[in-house]
Parts: C-alpha cells; structure tokens; sequence
RNA sequence: GGAGAGAUGCCUGAGUGGCCGAAAGGAACAGUUUGCUAAACUGUCGUACUGGCAACGGUACCGAGGGUUCGAAUCCCUCUCUCUCCGCCA
C-alpha cells in the first residue's frame, strides 16, 4: 500500500512510476490527497470536540466530589450538545476513512528505478542467460509423454479425484517431489535461512497484508465457512509472521525459507500454456523471504538473485534471468527478477522463479516495523522469491535428462534420491 | 462438539466507573560508580493520527466490534483467540 504522504509530497513523480507500471487512472492520487485533506480536517474538529467533552466529564467529576450537583447538571447539559455534534462528525470521518481505503487499495506499488519500460512479457529485459544448453537424444518428447511414460504423474485420476489442474504423483514422481523439496530447503537453510513450516490457510488480514486481498481475490481458492484462503505461496504466511511488529533493528535481516503447496485457481488460463505441469492449480514451492533495513534491499535482492541463480546452475539447468517491465510486473513489487529455465522438448522457457523487492508496500499495509538506532520507527522492505518452484523444474528436469532408456539425475540430487536415475 | 477460566505495555502482573495511557517487578537502553567477567545506583523506556521549527500539546487505543454513562481497562452484549476438564480423533 502507498502511503498518502508520499503521494502528497511526490504527487508527479508517483504519477510518473504508476503509468510505467500502466496504471491509468491518474487522477486517483490527486483525488487521495483531496480525500484525505478531508480525512484530516474531520479529524481537527472531532479531536476539538472531543477534548472539550473530556475535559468538561472531568470537571463535572470534581464538582460532583465538591457536591455542587447544579452545576455539574448544566455542565452535562452542555456535554450532551457537544456529543450530539459529535455523532455526525463521527459517521462522516468513517465513511471518509472507508473511502480512503478504498481508493488507495487500488494503487500498485510504484516500480524502482531500474524497472523497463513495457507493458507485455516480450519487453521483460534478459539480463542474461546461464548453465547449459541440453542436449536431448534424437526422439526426446516433453515432459507429459516422459511422466506417462515411466507412470511418474498421473494428470487423469488427480482431475477424478478433484479437478483438471490437481496433479496426482505417483511412485517415483512423488519421491522426486519430496527430494526436490528436501534439497531445496537445504540449499536455503545452509545460506543462513531459516525454515518455517505455516498452514496453508490463512485468514482474510493476511491475505490483505501481502496484498492477495483486494487484488487477486478471485485466483484464490476460499473456504467459505471460516472465511480461510487457501495460500497461493507461503510467501502468504510466512510474512505475515511479522505482521503487527515493530522488531529491534539489530533483528535484521530476518531470513526465512518455507516448503508449502501453492493453490492458484488460475481462471483465464487456456491452452499451450496449461499443458502438463506447466500451470497447474496445486503445486509444490519452496519459498524465501527477507525483511530487511529500507537502504539494504537493493543489495538483498541481488543476493537472493545470486541464490537462486547458484541453485539453478546445481541443477545443471539452462536459465536465464528476466528484469520484468514495468507492465508485466506484479502488483505489490518495486521490481521482479524472473527466472525461467529452458524446456529443450518444448522449445520454450518455463518460469520457475519470481524473485521480488516489495520495498515498504507489504510491511507498510502489514505494519511491520523496526526500531533504528536513533529511536525512530521506520517500515522494514520486505523480498520474496521461489527458491524453487517444483512442477516446472520436475518437467525441465525430466525431458533435459531424459535418454534412450531412461531419466538420469542432476549430480546434486543422486544422494538425495540414491541412485542415480529418477528411472 | 460440551463445560469452565482468561485476554492489560517487550515479559510477568496490579488495577472493578473519574486521581489510569495505566502500579510494581523483570528485561532492554543510556549514564554514574566500583571493578576480574558482574553488582549497585540514577535516568529513559507503547503505538497510531494530528498541531507545532521546536519545546510541548490534542485525539484514539488495556483481544476485536457494538452498547450503557457527563465519564469505561473497569458495567452490558456479540465475536475471536488462549488455557483447563470432558467428548471425538490423525
């Protein structure tokens, strides 16, 4: 969330950062500040009024211990005057508040610096492209042949089970599941994160706070009878630990890694794109998560980019790293590295990871602050990223190590797995 | 699911209608002093909005929301959560 004093005090250049971000409707910052000029002048002459009446309850306290009950009655008198004047300026200030909310809700973070110009994910920047190019035998298929093939996932029970989307992994598909999580959080713990595991449901407060909630409502999946939303990313919980704190600054950074399921309803997605594991409406991710100092962020998300790059090369994938433009970017992001790995079977990139600064939008809607050294409450930043998501590295894995007869394994995942092939 | 108890500041915990934004102790921070890995003493020590260059004020907040009252942490109602006992159960 923006915060209004911002707007107020950079009102051309916010407008300037939202329409990269293609946001169009402009006129709502001014129409904020207007909005919350009359939020504080409500709010002048409700706290007048109201220190009169407090300070006359007071006194009508004292007169009432003197036993001076005429005049503690006219004061009431007057109290009751005040009060009705009261009720109006009250219902007025909660309707402008409400407005308030409402209007700025609506703004998406505004995009760093270095954020491309753009509006579609051609124009996304290559940063540049790493590991090794895949070398696949002469009738090498893409992954929903190789996992029927060998029985690894099996697409049609899971829709029977639940729905199309709900992969159902069988036998060695769901081992591989497990050791990728495994080395996943691993690799993550061992750079200094610390592993959570949250529920995958979260209340309606956290999804506002990392900003599911108004935005994306409808890509959630809501259990209705305890207003829960199934998580997208644990990113959702995760964060939402410090939700409502103000941390010492010496608590910083705060370095956390989670496996959990992700639940996307995914509505509007067709063809090509949901093929196989390619979207799917549950999958596997390890997540992770940073709350930083406002002036250390920059260098928080290089670092995590190095992370997850590190991880990618691990696997002996070929990937590239996308800066996403400013029209492709999400909505609570200052700016968003991707990283996509390449399919050779499909000839195509699969995304796998999101790697995202946040800056102030996320802690400043979740109130989460620190203390600095001189005392003064300031917003953390808050960074995500996957690190790694499951369905798309199992696909890139399994058609870049497939051979003749059989799936051989990344180096780093034979001990994990013990053996060297997946089958 | 049933019955009961509770929710106060970083923690423990007092406070049952005005003197309470809240005692006391602990922790933390700063300083003084003595000194062998620490003690004693002194001070500071909630958040948000708002006015002011500042000093310093105003308002709100004692789980959340509503109500009673001139006045609510304190009384009433609803909800949420925690604990204990019972039931059920991976």
């Amino acid at each position: 969330m923006l915060q209004v004093n911002f707007l107020r005090q950079n009102t051309e250049l916010a407008k300037k950062k939202l329409a990269i971000k293609h946001f169009t409707n402009l006129n709502l910052v001014d129409e904020v500040i207007s909005i919350d000029d009359q939020r504080k002048q409500l709010q002048a002459s409700f706290d007048d009024l109201q220190s009169k009446v407090n300070a006359a309850s007071k006194e009508i306290g004292a007169q009432m211990a003197k036993g001076d009950k005429d005049k503690a009655e006219a004061l009431k008198n007057e109290v009751a005057d005040w009060k009705k004047q009261l009720e109006p300026l009250k219902e007025k200030m909660a309707e402008v508040e409400a407005q308030l909310q409402q209007v700025i809700v609506q703004f998406p973070n505004l995009p760093h610096d270095m954020v491309p110009l753009g509006k579609t994910p051609e124009e996304n920047e290559v940063v540049r492209v790493g590991g090794v190019t895949p070398v696949l035998p002469p009738n090498a298929v893409a992954h929903w042949d190789l996992i029927k093939k060998y029985n690894l996932v099996d697409f049609e029970t899971g829709a029977k089970i639940t729905g199309s989307g709900f992969p159902l992994y069988i036998g060695k598909g769901a081992k591989f599941q497990r050791v990728l999580t495994q080395y996943f959080l691993d690799f993550n713990t061992a750079a200094g994160y610390t592993e959570y595991l949250p529920p995958f449901m979260v209340n309606a407060a956290s999804a506002f706070a990392t900003g599911q909630l108004p935005d994306k409502e409808g890509q959630m999946y809501h259990a209705t009878e305890d207003d829960f939303y199934l998580i997208p990313t644990a990113e959702v919980p995760v964060t939402n630990v410090f939700r409502d704190t103000v941390l010492k600054e010496a608590d910083l950074p705060i370095q956390m890694t989670a496996y959990s399921p992700c639940f996307r309803r995914e509505a509007g997605s067709f063809g090509k794109e949901v093929r196989g594991l390619n979207r799917v409406h549950q999958f596997e991710k390890v997540e992770i998560i940073q709350i930083v100092h406002p002036e250390k962020s920059d260098a928080v998300l290089e670092e995590m980019v190095a992370h997850v790059e590190k991880l990618l090369v691990s696997l002996g994938l070929q990937y590239r790293v996308l800066r996403l433009c400013g029209g492709d970017m999400g909505f609570a992001s200052a700016i968003t590295y991707d990283f996509e790995v390449y399919s050779a079977a499909q000839e195509r990139w699969l995304e796998v990871s999101s790697v995202s600064n946040f800056q102030a939008y996320q802690t400043y809607r979740m109130k989460c602050r620190f203390k600095d050294a001189d005392g003064k409450i300031q917003f953390a930043h808050s960074l995500n990223g996957s690190s790694l998501a499951l369905p798309r590295i199992f696909a890139a894995i399994v058609e870049n190590y497939q051979t003749e007869n059989g799936i051989a394994l990344p180096e780093v995942l034979q001990a994990y797995f013990g053996s060297t092939h997946l089958v």
